[in-house]
DNA sequence: CGTTTTTGACCTGCGC
DNA sequence: GCGCAGGTCAAAAACG
């Protein structure tokens, strides 16, 4: 199941869609058209300026922009976006909350998946629904709880009875690709795999690799589109990326408030993410979850710092700092898919 | 031989 | 309580 012939493939389209824990379950919902330069690897993504407000009452990001015939025309620009507040967007969301029927390749409670606005696009859409401020569930707790007792799994008794299953933040793309497994940098052990319901194609359950690391991520196809792979991130990776030299840089993405959603293909070598993030107008919000990620400038910044060399009036300042950032290494992928 | 994938069984949550 | 679906475990197999 190799899937190595990454990164030259044509290009391809990515829907991001995040599913942010928020304390207090403060709703963001933030669409935006992301595109990939190739399918294989989110640093490859491309963000273009997608359709946001439609149907689903997202924030109504950028109308669409055809950048597949080329690349380096289509900037995204958070000038653009429209500042909605706070309150304004948990109505909208409460609103879009509506799941698609053809949404049901992501079948995560509450999250809003839009649609492909156009056959070429798609759109993405964040949400927070569970509150973040108890543990992280799911992942690296369990498993050390289960460590005791693994000899008898079937055995599990119910440990947390009164602690309701959290999730952590999640962070969806939806990539049009030929390749399932996209390359994030981050080295992962598959641990699952399930048939989808109404979907011939099955997901597969990823884990970081890492020690202590529990962020785990899932990937399907979508059965209404089978050219799109449906990416979902979860948790945060307590360590920087692996195959990136200056690695190091990475642990402070942590205490510099990435969001945590963000943080599994946030490369932590790009922290000066941060800065962009903070410049959107859209998003500056109280909730640290909220006001820490942002999908879009990642996507932006990877795709100056990979692909386009067009300047953009929005990275004008760092715009070499991020090619420093983003070695053409991080697309060399070190392991294997 | 260490690591990763495969895969069936099991767990959990939820709706009926 | 039952059935379903999503998610996880872990032994075995495959891989490098």
């Amino acid at each position: 199941m190799e899937r190595r012939d990454h990164h030259h493939h044509s290009h391809s389209e990515l829907v991001v869609k995040s599913e942010n824990n928020m304390a207090n379950s403060t709703f963001i919902t933030e669409d935006m058209l992301l595109t990939t330069g190739t399918a294989s690897s989110i640093f490859d993504m491309i963000p273009c300026e997608g359709s946001g407000g439609d149907q689903k009452g997202s924030l109504g990001f950028m109308d669409l922009l055809d950048i597949h015939s080329d690349f380096g025309s289509s900037l995204f620009d958070w000038s653009q976006n429209p500042v909605i507040p706070l309150q304004q967007q948990q109505e909208q969301q409460q609103q879009l909350l509506l799941p698609s029927p053809t949404s049901s390749t992501v079948p995560e409670s509450s999250e809003v998946l839009n649609n492909p606005a156009t056959p070429n696009s798609s759109s993405i859409s964040s949400s927070s629904n569970d509150a973040q401020g108890n543990k992280l569930d799911g992942g690296d707790h369990e498993e050390e709880e289960k460590d005791q007792d693994k000899t008898k799994k079937q055995s599990l008794k119910p440990k947390k009875k009164n602690q309701k299953r959290q999730r952590e933040p999640r962070f969806a793309f939806m990539t049009k690709s030929e390749v399932d497994h996209l390359d994030d940098g981050y080295r992962w052990r598959k641990y699952g795999q399930k048939a989808v319901k109404n979907s011939p194609y099955p997901r597969s359950y990823y884990r970081c690799t890492s020690v202590g690391c529990g962020v785990k991520k899932r990937v399907e196809r979508s059965c209404d589109d089978t050219s799109i792979v449906v990416t979902t991130y979860e948790g945060q990776h307590t360590h920087p990326c692996p195959i990136t030299p200056r690695g190091s840089i990475g642990v402070l993405s942590e205490s510099s408030g990435f969001g945590v959603a963000s943080s599994s293909f946030v490369l932590p070598q790009a922290q000066p993410l941060a800065y962009m993030y903070s410049s959107s107008p859209s998003l500056n919000l109280s909730t640290s979850a909220a006001s820490t990620f942002n999908p879009s400038s990642f996507f932006l910044r990877e795709r100056h710092s990979t692909i386009s060399p067009s300047p953009s009036s929005l990275l004008n300042d760092d715009y070499g700092l991020l090619q420093d950032i983003v070695p053409s290494q991080m697309r060399k992928e070190p392991k294997k898919e």
